[in-house]
DNA sequence: CGTCCACGTCTAC
DNA sequence: TAGACCTGGACGG
């Protein structure tokens, strides 16, 4: 599930596993087409960071510490696997006592390579908020924010870890209309990026409840009542100009 | 059986 | 701005 909260909550949960842990190897399973792992500085301990829907593994050894970027594609995410589990999906394993930490990707969309966080990426709306906004202010008159907002949403150069679902429900509770252009959304409605963040967050804490254990900041109010706008029968769709499905309330409809 | 759909990028005409 | 990259679940005949 992986959008900003998705990948922060992965990175929570990598950080908590890898507590205390040691590590010896890492092997890529063969039927993925990525970047082999050669790995000659062992053993290592492993921490994460995450950062828009860009997740960073600093493998750390005597002699140095290496940052593996990755992303999680539309069904990444992170496992761990005792000794002698089998998982078809699992496409990296690094390998400790009594088990492995796996990335696990049905679909194998997920990437890697070794660096840290893409230069043409945006800063993280949650992390980094004033300096989210700051990177828009500053490239507000170029050309990407003529397009409509319900689209530029979905630009990773400025709107980092926003996908899909976040996209449509900050459309719907800032009352945007998505086919506005970005510049004049973004300069009239000053609800509109505070919500990519408070939003951002609020879908970290709700989707985070099954892994940590933590006390819900938002009560009774579940995961599935929190989505208001996207996959709901009673929104209107289309089908944006790059082909993903742009959910908004019909009112929009001219 | 078949077709459509999915929380995302990439690269190649 | 099409497609390519992938698997699997839902749903229709």
């Amino acid at each position: 599930m992986p959008e900003i909260a998705e990948v922060r909550i992965t990175s929570d949960y990598i950080n908590q596993l890898v507590k205390g842990k040691t590590f010896y190897t890492a092997r890529k399973n063969p039927v993925h087409k990525g970047l082999e792992l050669e790995l000659y500085d062992t053993p290592f301990k492993i921490s994460s960071r995450s950062r828009g829907k860009e997740l960073c593994l600093y493998l750390i050894s005597k002699s140095g510490t290496r940052s593996l970027r990755m992303t999680m594609g539309m069904s990444g995410h992170f496992k761990w696997m005792p000794e002698g589990q089998l998982e078809k999906h699992a496409h990296l394993l690094f390998n400790s006592d009594g088990g492995s930490l796996a990335f696990v990707d049905v679909r194998r969309f997920g990437k890697w390579c070794w660096g840290d966080f893409s230069e043409n990426r945006g800063p993280d709306p949650i992390d980094d908020y004033q300096n989210f906004r700051s990177n828009i202010a500053a490239n507000l008159h170029k050309k990407d924010f003529e397009k409509p907002i319900g689209e530029v949403l979905m630009n990773q150069r400025y709107f980092n870890g926003i996908g899909n679902y976040l996209r449509a429900e900050i459309l719907f509770k800032s009352n945007q209309n998505p086919f506005e252009s970005a510049v004049n959304a973004i300069i009239n409605n000053d609800r509109l990026l505070e919500l990519c963040r408070t939003l951002s967050v609020q879908a970290y804490f709700l989707n985070g409840g099954s892994i940590k254990d933590w006390q819900n900041p938002f009560g009774n109010e579940s995961s599935s009542n929190w989505m208001k706008c996207y996959g709901n029968k009673s929104m209107s769709y289309i089908i944006d100009s790059t082909g993903r499905r742009l959910w908004f309330d019909p009112k929009w409809l001219s």
